[in-house]
RNA sequence: GGCGGCGUAGCUCAGCUGGUCAGAGCGGGGAUCUCAUAAGUCCCAGGUCGGAGGUUCGAGUCCUCCCGCCGCCA
């Protein structure tokens, strides 16, 4: 990265937004914890150390008036939301470095030590703040976002009534950080990514002068918060608040953090002006730097609608991870992800995608091992062998006697491994933009072919041929094993579990081993019988599923 | 109203930097196989690349206008 800093991070830091604790988690949350927890176990495949958070945004009037609402404290209230989001990380199979919550302890500290630094600095000023002010909103509108309706003024955006109020407040001097974020966006066009993200942002920013920022609350109205240092009187606007998180998570103020920081965030295209316009203000401000990268994504659709509580028709994660299984709600989100778009979720789109795995991918795993064959013996007849001598030798005798079939059958082979060797480094500059329904495309192609090659060379017709057989085998099987070591991201479980059908030690599960050839201790014990447990079996859609 | 993005086969997408004037998967139709989770393989049909102009020897790809959808700001 070009720019006024230099990235002195050791480890690779990746983030979710920290998510409001005003209602229980759905999909869209869980898309981004599981974009986080793809591009984490990537890294860790890669053994390239990371970190990872995600976690709650505790403080605000909304969370206030909700723990009213429920006649219980708001601590109790976040305690109770917040582990939901933790239950639904934990049954997603997140692995999260660390939770962070804005009630936690050492982030209170952070923020107001925070504060105090970008106070210092000069950019926090006292100033009035008047306008319509939404409490559900908790925003101020310009009169011309205001309109009456039914004897009441309403915002014009969302309906919801506002009240004119005048208070004092203290303001952050964003106006001094315009041209600074216009050069930061200029000197990295992947700054933001996907790119219509990032050229929304730069052109408004180089268009429209930014206002200030209240970034405080009066105490009398907000109780719910953290003080503003030295002025009980106020409390820390939610925003300001919240994003400091990224740095309580990675041991600010403490030179620490500079062993993860700057590091990349991934969000919702809903929260994207306040990561990557008030944060890096916020950020420069305090003289850190800003972040890394910020990858936006859009929102996942139901049925081609937008999911809305009135509307019923939220999907609940947990819900459909227990009927189909969460790694196939891994994998149907990962393949279907494309961060520039609004997504489309259904079940039944979901069910023939968990379909197709088991069709393409399953069965090639047990085709491979059932009675026909004999894959220890392949393994060990082919995984160290010089393999130009072996296609020598078979295209001067032809495949089973047939010259010209040998020939197709080695232009097959060739090309199929060349994608296998080439596999790992393509998914790698895939994932480095987060893109993963192409990553996941890469192996569901590969695996097609692999199904091709086993058809080619009919090594159920080889019985009496022992050595063609058992080349036709240990080709499938291990394009399939560099294929399932690579899902292990996407998949974890389910990768897992056929891998452990074909004997693959666990050690040799990472990237060093997602190559051809590079594995000669499998395939001994593996067998796939009549009665056999199928790693995953295809079910009816499920009786009321969201469509 | 201003700004930005998108619009490619029934569906989901690829086609970046102009050059075999278009591909893949799914779905559909047909054939074949029975080593394998009723799985596999092969073949075929489906396209005004939103519309109209322009630049160019040549445009899905560049430019202009229009239509539709989405988003941001006001």
């Amino acid at each position: 990265m070009v720019g006024a800093y230099l990235s002195s991070a050791s480890k690779y830091f990746i983030t979710t937004p920290i998510f409001y604790v005003n209602a229980a988690p759905h999909l869209g949350h869980l898309y981004s914890m599981l974009l986080c927890d793809f591009q984490k176990r990537w890294l860790d495949l890669k053994e390239t150390p990371n970190y990872f958070t995600t976690g709650t945004d505790e403080h605000g009037l909304k969370v206030q008036i909700a723990a009213e609402l429920n006649k219980t404290d708001p601590r109790l209230f976040c305690d109770n939301l917040s582990n939901k989001f933790k239950h639904l990380a934990q049954i997603s199979d997140i692995q999260y470095d660390r939770f962070i919550r804005t009630t936690d302890a050492d982030h209170l500290a952070t923020v107001r030590q925070f504060w105090e630094t970008v106070w210092k600095n000069g950019y926090i000023y006292k100033g009035k703040h008047s306008g319509w002010y939404s409490v559900s909103d908790e925003t101020f509108y310009p009169e011309s976002q205001v309109e009456q309706k039914d004897g009441k003024t309403v915002s014009v955006e969302t309906g919801s009534e506002v009240i004119y109020e005048s208070e004092e407040n203290y303001f952050f001097k964003l106006s001094a950080f315009q041209s600074q974020l216009v050069s930061l966006y200029k000197s990295d066009p992947q700054f933001v990514i996907p790119n219509n993200y990032y050229l929304d942002l730069l052109k408004e920013l180089e268009r429209e002068p930014l206002q200030d920022l209240s970034i405080s609350r009066p105490s009398s109205r907000l109780q719910w918060g953290i003080s503003v240092p030295n002025d009980e009187s106020q409390k820390i606007y939610v925003w300001f608040d919240a994003l400091v998180n990224y740095l309580t998570s990675i041991g600010y103020p403490s030179s620490r953090y500079k062993e993860f920081w700057p590091g990349t965030h991934l969000i919702g295209k809903d929260i994207s002006r306040f990561h990557c316009i008030y944060w890096p203000a916020f950020l420069m401000a305090a003289k850190v730097a800003p972040p890394e990268k910020v990858v936006v994504h859009g929102h996942w659709l139901m049925g081609g609608s937008k999911m809305s509580k009135s509307k019923g028709n939220v999907a609940d994660p947990l819900v459909i991870g227990d009927y189909y299984g969460i790694d196939s709600l891994r994998l149907f989100l990962g393949a279907n992800s494309i961060l520039s778009n609004d997504c489309d979720f259904t079940e039944r789109k979901l069910n023939d995608h968990r379909d197709l795995f088991i069709d393409k991918i399953c069965n090639v795993v047990t085709r491979c091992i059932s009675k026909s064959f004999d894959p220890a013996r392949s393994v060990m007849s082919y995984s160290n062998e010089d393999m130009n001598l072996v296609w020598k030798s078979i295209l001067e005798r032809g495949w089973d006697g047939d010259l010209e079939k040998a020939k197709e059958l080695n232009k097959s082979y060739d090309e199929i491994v060349d994608d296998t060797e080439q596999l790992f480094s393509k998914i790698d500059v895939l994932m480095s933009t987060f893109t993963t329904h192409k990553s996941i495309g890469e192996i569901f192609d590969l695996m097609l072919k692999v199904n091709q090659f086993v058809n080619a060379t009919e090594p159920w017709n080889l019985k009496s041929n022992e050595s063609l057989q058992d080349l036709s085998i240990f080709v499938a099987l291990d394009v399939t094993r560099v294929c399932l070591i690579l899902l292990q991201p996407f998949i974890p479980g389910l990768s897992n579990r056929l891998l452990d059908m074909i004997k693959v030690e666990s050690s040799k599960r990472t990237a060093t081993y997602a190559a051809f050839q590079q594995d000669s201790s499998y395939g001994q014990g593996a067998k796939f019988l009549k009665g056999s447990t199928p790693p995953l079996n295809k079910v009816p859609l499920r009786a009321g599923a969201y469509e």
